[in-house]
DNA sequence: CTGAAAGCGCTAACAA
DNA sequence: TTGTTAGCGCTTTCAG
C-alpha cells in the first residue's frame, strides 16, 4: 500500500535537511550542534532537580524491596518452583517498579553459559554481493532466536586471522552454540569447532563424512523435479552446468540430475556435464563448452540462478532462442529469477525456514549434547516463470 | 575462475551422500549416528588416558605459571605501559603455553563495558526478501568491527514486543553502542534509543530535526544526477515516483529532483510527483498515476529501483517502449538493476561503505561521549546502463 | 520454602 | 613497578 499523497506535501519536512553534497569521492564530514541533549549533569555533584539512576538496578535492591533474599529473587527470575506465592509476588512486583533486568555478565560468569549464540559466516569477499542466501539464512535464524532470550552474535571468519579470532572466542567459551554458514568446501572450521566441544549446527552437509547436525535444501530431489520438469515439457537433450564439486550443494545437485536423468532412460544426459562456480561468469563460459561439445542440447540445467543467468548469455551469444531452442532452469530462485529475461524457471529453496531449522536443531543439541546428530532436508519447489 | 575439470569426476564425493529426499511439506528429519566422537569421558572420573583441561585458563593461572600476580598479568593483558620487560615477557610466555583469553563475562563486570555493540535493523517483515541494502551495510559494519575486538550483536525490533527487548537490551547497558538501520519514519526507537545514554549512529538522518550522528548517502546530489543526466540526454518532460516521505530518503531524493528540475528552468517538473513506496506494486501503480496525468511526459525518475522496475513495467502496459518514449532513471543500484529489461540507469549508492562509516562514528562517539553531533554523507554514482 | 555465604574471573584502587 | 585487597551482580550449595 503506498500512499497516495499529491505532490507538494513534502516541503514541510525539507526544513531539517543539511544541504551538505559532497560530489567528490571523499565523505563530507560535517558537524552540527553538540549531541548530549539537555540531560541532568554528568559531574560529581548532584544538583537540585531530578537525579537519574546512574546504575541499573541489581537483584539486591529488588530484594530488599520485595523484603526477601537475593536468593529467592534470583529463584524467581529464574522460575524456580520452590517460592512461595507471596515472596513470588512481592519479587514480581518489585522487579516491575524498578525495571530490574538481570545482568548478563553477572549470571554468565557464574552460570558459565552466555546466552549468546554465534553465526560463523565463512564467505568470499568476491561473492559479497548479490548474496540473498546469507540476508535469508539470517532472517530465519533471527526469526528462531527471538522466541528464546538468546542474542545473535556475528562473526566473520574470511581469512586466516579472523578465523582464528572466531575460533578463539567459541573455543573460549563465549557462545553457547555455534552456526556455520560456510558457502566453501573448505572444512577447517567445522572440525576446529567440534573439537572446541561447542554445539555446532551446519547449512550443508559435510562431504568429509563427518557427522554433525546440519540442515539442507533437498538439493537432490530439486533436480530431480528440475529434470522432470524439462523432460515433462518435452525436452530430449539435456546438460547441466553443475557447482563446485567440493560443495555437498554440487555435488547433490549433480547428483540429482544424474539420478533423474538415467532413471528416465537418458543415461547419455547424465553425461552432459561441466562444472562452474555458481558464477554468472561461470555459467556462461561453462554453457558455451556444453554448447560446443553438444551443439543439438534442447534444455539446461543450471545448478544455481547466477549461473543460469550466465547461460542464458550464453545461449543468446551462441544464437539460440530461449526457451524456444533451449530451455533453462536454475537453481536458486531470487529476486533475478523473476527479472531474468526471459524470465527464468527456477528451483526455490526455503533459505529462510532453513535459519530457522538450524536454530532448532542448535537449542536442541544445546539441550541434549549426547542427541544423535540430526539432518533436516528442506524440500524445494518448482518455479515456472516462462513456459520453458 | 570456475574448475574446468571434466564431466563424471564428481562420482566418488557421492558416497557420503544420504538418500533422504523428503518432497512433501514438512522436513524430514533423520538421525544418524552419534554426534560426539571418541572424546574423553564426560563423567566424573578421570579416566588413565589424557584429560583435557575443561576449563579455560585463567588469570590466575597465568599468574602462577609466569610467578607474578593477577594484577600484573592483568597490566600486560591490557596493555599498561608500567610493567617491566621481565614481567612482560615472562606474563606473554605463560599466557602463550596456556592459551589463555580474557572471560569477557567477568571482565565486563567490573569495567561495564560489554565490548558489543548492536546493530538495531528496523523493517517490515514484507519489504524482507530482495533487500541487498541490509546485507551490505552489515557487510561493511562487520568489516569495520573486525579491526576492533567488537563483537556485533544483532537485534530485530519489529513489534512491540521485541522493540522493547531490544531496547531494554541496551538500556541495560548490554552494549557499548547502538548501530538503528530503520527503514521506516518512526522514530520511538532513535528517542528512547538516546534516552538511555548508550552511543548511538543512524542510517539516514532524522526527520524530526535532532542531532543525532550518522551517515548517508547524498540522496539529494543523487536525485540530481539523475535529473541532470535525462536532461543531458535530451528529456524535456520530466517526472517522479517518489518515496515515502516520512523516511530522509523519500524526502531528499524529490528535493534533489525539484531543485535540479527547478534550477533547470522546469518547475513544472518539479510538480510532477507521485509519492510511491518504495516497493515495485507502488512504483508501477505511480507512474500510471503519472501517466494518466501527464500523457507526454518523456522521463521518469524513480526514487528506488524497485519502484523503477515497477515504472517499466508500467510503462510497458501504457504501451510506451523505453528508453525511446519514456526514459527510466532509479535510485539505488541492486543487482536487479543489472538484469531489468530494458536495463536500468540507476543512482548508486555505497552501501557497504555506509556501514563502515557508521562504525567509524559510533567508535568516535564511544570514544567521547560529549563531542558534537557529526553526518556523513557518501557520494552516489551515475550508473548508465541502457541508452536512456 | 528461604537465607547466608561462597565464589565465578577480572579490574582498579591503594599500598608497598 | 608490583602485589594486596575489594568488590562487579549473580547463582548455588548448604543449613535452617
Amino acid at each position: 500500500m503506498d500512499s497516495l499523497k499529491g505532490e507538494g506535501s513534502a516541503e514541510e519536512t525539507l526544513a531539517a535537511g543539511s544541504a551538505t553534497g559532497a560530489a567528490g569521492a571523499s565523505p563530507a564530514t560535517g558537524t552540527t550542534a553538540a549531541a548530549r541533549g539537555a540531560g541532568p549533569a554528568d559531574g560529581a555533584g548532584d544538583p537540585a532537580g531530578v537525579s537519574l539512576p546512574r546504575r541499573a538496578p541489581t537483584l539486591e535492591a529488588v530484594a530488599e524491596l520485595a523484603g526477601v533474599s537475593r536468593a529467592t529473587v534470583s529463584r524467581v527470575v529464574n522460575g524456580s518452583l520452590k517460592v512461595s506465592p507471596e515472596a513470588h509476588a512481592a519479587v514480581t512486583a518489585a522487579i516491575a517498579q524498578l525495571g530490574y533486568v538481570p545482568n548478563r555478565a553477572a549470571r554468565s560468569l557464574v552460570t558459565r553459559r552466555t546466552d549468546t549464540i554465534v553465526l560463523i559466516v565463512h564467505e568470499r569477499p568476491d561473492t559479497v554481493f548479490s548474496d540473498p542466501f546469507f540476508a535469508n539464512v539470517l532472517r530465519g535464524v533471527d526469526e528462531a532466536l527471538s522466541a528464546t532470550d538468546l542474542q545473535l552474535v556475528l562473526l566473520q571468519a574470511q581469512g586466516e586471522v579472523k578465523r582464528d579470532r572466531a575460533l578463539r572466542y567459541v573455543g573460549n567459551g563465549h557462545a553457547d552454540g555455534v552456526l556455520l554458514i560456510s558457502l566453501h568446501g573448505d572444512d577447517v572450521l567445522p572440525k576446529a569447532i567440534r573439537a572446541s566441544g561447542v554445539p555446532l549446527v551446519m547449512a550443508g552437509r559435510l562431504l568429509t563424512g563427518q557427522f554433525v547436525d546440519y540442515v539442507d535444501a533437498d538439493n537432490v530431489g530439486g533436480a530431480r523435479q528440475a529434470v522432470e520438469h524439462l523432460l515433462g515439457t518435452g525436452r530430449r537433450r539435456l546438460a547441466t552446468v553443475a557447482g563446485p564439486l567440493d560443495m555437498s550443494v554440487g555435488v547433490d545437485r549433480l547428483r540429482g540430475y544424474r539420478e533423474a536423468t538415467t532413471e528416465a532412460g537418458d543415461p547419455a544426459a547424465a553425461g552432459r556435464v561441466a562444472v562452474g562456480d555458481f558464477t554468472e561468469a561461470g555459467g556462461q563460459r561453462q554453457t558455451a563448452r556444453l554448447l560446443a561439445k553438444y551443439p543439438d542440447i534442447d534444455a539446461v540445467f543450471a545448478a544455481s540462478d547466477l549461473m543460469a543467468l550466465g547461460a542464458l548469455r550464453a545461449l543468446r551469444e551462441a544464437g539460440r532462442r530461449v526457451p524456444d531452442d533451449v530451455a533453462v532452469v536454475g537453481f536458486d530462485d531470487t529476486a533475478l529469477a523473476a527479472y531474468a529475461d526471459p524470465p527464468l524457471t527456477t528451483i526455490r529453496q526455503q533459505v529462510e525456514r532453513m535459519g530457522q531449522e538450524m536454530v532448532r536443531l542448535l537449542l536442541a543439541r544445546i539441550a541434549d549434547p549426547d542427541r544423535e546428530a540430526a539432518e533436516v532436508i528442506l524440500p524445494t519447489e518448482l518455479v515456472v516463470r516462462a513456459s520453458a
